[in-house]
DNA sequence: TTTATCATGTAGCCATGGCAACAATTAATA
DNA sequence: TATTAATTGTTGCCATGGCTACATGATAAA
């Protein structure tokens, strides 16, 4: 059986295997994003970034989000002293302020097409993560526009 | 040291953990969405979905392919004879339709927003998982509204 | 100052989602 | 038909990201 039904949805092979990539790349990165920029909120918010408070806010046990911590100081995204509060290195600040900026500029975005407040936050949390640079481009533009 | 910098940028701590949570929730999924949404394009566009043919377009090695395979017949969401293709369920199949709508919904919002088709399909790969029902009827509405 | 509480660290378990290497089966071709 | 090639299955490895349970350090209260 050859060519049936639906045809021409596929994309190319190489180009569909790329775009997976692309996501798998993202989602690698997605959760450092998410403690990066909280981190960076307790810091601004608090003057502090306290591994319970980073686990209750991400909804998680504190191993986990310790393992996680963890991970940003091999990378080189973080920093602490044992028993101390968390910081984040020039990287992990410039991730932040990305990850801050992408996130303000997709929750804007949303609330400028209609969606209510809360759920633009709560979608804009998934979202962020997966906006390419041309697209982050289009979406400032049309924010702009639309005053907002 | 208390509420300096940025104050009020943070949500309460149970509405973040609860978006945090959603997140996790829709990441569980997102491949599981991504692999039946493909599954469906293969079996209506060649007739049959082929193990190598999947794992191919989705940039993987084959025994990759064959556990997320396995993982979805395990959620009743596809079924195969050994050394044959692969098929979908009734659930399978709805959870494609479901997905295909929002992906093709994503691409379109991109487009009419002005982001280049082959930038659209890439993004809406990663942003189509977190897209809450309510911003769906609005991006819909959106479209419709422009169009295209 | 002791003691209790709270915060942090660590260990070990599980499932997921990658991989390479090898076995078994099916399909193609010589 | 016999052999080779391609496809599928299986095994075992690794890192991630959850968890509980327990050990240790720091802080608050008695």
């Amino acid at each position: 059986m050859t060519k049936a039904g639906r045809a021409g949805t596929l994309p190319s092979e190489p180009a569909q295997a790329r775009r997976f990539g692309r996501v798998r790349d993202a989602q690698a990165t997605a959760l450092l994003e998410d403690y990066v920029e909280l981190i960076a909120d307790l810091l601004a918010d608090a003057g502090e970034a306290r591994l319970v408070d980073i686990a209750r806010r991400m909804g998680v046990a504190h191993p986990t989000a310790a393992k996680t911590i963890n991970r940003l100081k091999r990378q080189g995204l973080a920093m602490s002293e044992p028993y101390r509060g968390v910081f984040l290195t020039e990287a992990g600040a410039r991730m932040a302020e990305r990850a801050r900026v992408r996130h303000r500029l997709v929750v804007r975005l949303l609330e400028t097409l209609g969606v209510p407040s809360e759920v633009a936050e709560a979608d804009a949390e998934g979202m962020e993560h997966y906006i390419s640079d041309v697209t982050e481009r289009v979406f400032t533009q049309f924010v702009g526009r639309k005053g907002v």
